[in-house]
DNA sequence: CTGAAAGCGCTTACAG
DNA sequence: CTGAAAGCGCTTACAG
């Protein structure tokens, strides 16, 4: 059986290709073809597996019904789970989404963007490095539709969707005040990325509003791709200086389940020693020894408001409005803070 | 600035648009383009942003330079790190690939082939619901590239890559065995997957080795859609009954943490109690209490052997070999399992 | 109701 | 070394 074109169905059918093609859009009403012939046209279609060549019909159409999507890593499990509701949403409303992986590398980012405008993608949603300004300034300039999320811009005009980082870690932090830890550790990342720098905001804020003062060295930025390694001598330092800490917030899902292995190699224990709190979670968060207290994102909000506003600005002749979206975060009490000291 | 096009380029610096194409596809050499033309050509597009389409390009090559990805669940922590070794090998060799989830939906799998067809992919990797053997045919009778993992038709002759399933599952019975236990149960799936009837295959051929029957009142198969109020169901029968089990072998890594969720809850020690093994794992099975032994899955290597088998069908002009690739798993001892009784 | 024709933006024999 | 032209497989005004 060899491979069936719309000028097959045409020729053998003795019809023009542009019923064919009327009909098999699903426009064959509106253009009066007749009854009869929508059906033999469909369902030669169907009986000869008629497969219509998306690469010509986005090519005459100008669009191509697909979405690029950017994230750091769809191997981490938030992003894959946003990444599950974003293609969801998508696909019921008839587009497949194209994905890449930055590895958090601007370069390869910016190679990513280019290389999803090439394919024609008719929107881009990027949770981006942050340091590719000039591409997001292209996109705004060509009116190119595009989402941000997890990671903007701030001092950009753009679309985004966002969790409250700041609020949410202020929230993580005052439980841990409210239990009567006031020797708080924060460990988080280096490259200030906006969420992070919201992040070490909201903690800050939260010592602040119990009157705490906040100390340098309790405060360690390590480096995102040695984080194995590095979290090892961020714990030891907070745990073992001469003025130990009695809790620490873990600023990433990935360093507080980290930190709790060197915790446990340490033989502290969690919660008596030491409290631990983070941002964001693993799915085994409360089956882990101790359960760990996390802010949790709302993975599916987050997907489904990025996906309606690309489709919006995709879809609507009108120029949309650019509006920031922030999600609240919400606090999930377990065992890892224990109780009122 | 507006949007240029390769006949812009042909026009501003006055040669043909073959000379641009041919340049900015690297075959400026080959084909004996002045220096100077291939030069003023580059420059050209690299200062005016040239973005070729790449519909326009795979419509005339009949090359997408895409491939399709059609997995159960982008979310799943095995599927999502799959998918990441294969994204980021494909672009390696230029590939990007477009994903999409079944969810487990025979029906919405084929849909979602034929869209992938649709979309001219140039090669398609599925992890199957094992319910599309239509489709499959279809595939292998057009010769169209396409290898399956995780999941293949074990009656059709298909490339695949799968995991020892049946070997992995014998294992880690075998492990609860040697540990002295006796009364084994098994906690699965319904719908029999091949790797899910493997599994169980595995567990029954190890307590055979032992000499132990296999039980049927020990070995319940659960409904995947409803297995979070199921597998309390499952737990309780297995522990409550009049001749309790001492131990459970979880075939997946979502019933095994929810399975020490339920256990938890009926306050019920493990590994004092019961032990538990789990095949597969979440990325937390170390730091969970207690920590579970599981068989993993060699994540890297099943990425990789996918792409290379669909790079080489692809791109090879030569029939390739029809070739299953069976990957081993590897035992992660923990503490679910406890000492020798 | 229907068909011929132009066009989407590339690539690639082919002729010179 | 270079250019005119056909072709990839569709869609869509336009004319009848």
């Amino acid at each position: 059986m060899k491979k069936v074109y719309l000028k097959d169905i045409a020729n053998d059918l003795n019809v023009s290709k542009t019923a064919v093609s009327l009909v098999l859009n699903d426009k064959g009403d509106e253009n009066k073809i007749s009854q009869d012939t929508q059906q033999r046209i469909i369902e030669y279609a169907k009986k000869h597996n008629y497969i219509p060549n998306q690469l010509a019909r986005g090519l005459s159409r100008g669009k191509s019904e697909t979405i690029g999507l950017i994230i750091p890593n769809i191997s981490d499990t938030f992003y894959s789970k946003v990444s599950g509701v974003i293609e969801r949403k998508a696909k019921e409303q008839g587009y497949t989404v194209l994905f890449s992986s930055s590895y958090e590398d601007p370069e390869k980012e910016g190679e990513l963007i280019q290389s999803m405008l090439n394919r024609q993608v008719d929107g881009l949603i990027i949770a981006s490095t942050q340091k590719n300004q000039k591409e997001i300034d292209f996109l705004k300039k060509e009116k190119f539709p595009f989402v941000l999320f997890d990671r903007h811009y701030p001092n950009k005009d753009t679309d985004y969707v966002v969790v409250d980082n700041y609020l949410g870690t202020k929230k993580i932090t005052e439980h841990l005040l409210n239990l009567g830890r006031e020797q708080i550790g924060l460990i988080t990342l280096k490259p200030a990325l906006e969420p992070i720098a919201q992040r070490l905001l909201g903690y800050n804020d939260a010592l602040k509003s119990f009157n705490i003062e906040s100390r340098k060295e309790y405060i360690i930025e390590i480096e995102r791709e040695a984080y194995l390694e590095e979290i090892e001598k961020a714990v030891s330092k907070l745990i073992l200086s001469s003025t130990p800490v009695d809790a620490i917030v873990f600023a990433t899902h990935y360093l507080a389940s980290q930190g709790l292995r060197v915790l446990k190699k340490l033989n502290i224990n969690v919660p008596q020693d030491v409290a631990i709190v983070s941002f964001d979670e693993l799915s085994a968060f409360d089956i882990v020894e101790p359960p760990i207290t996390a802010v949790i994102q709302p993975i599916k909000e987050i997907g489904c408001s990025v996906i309606e506003i690309l489709l919006n600005k995709i879809e609507s002749t009108v120029q949309q409005d650019i509006k920031p979206t922030v999600l609240k975060t919400k606090l999930e009490i377990r065992e890892s803070c224990g109780q009122l000291l």
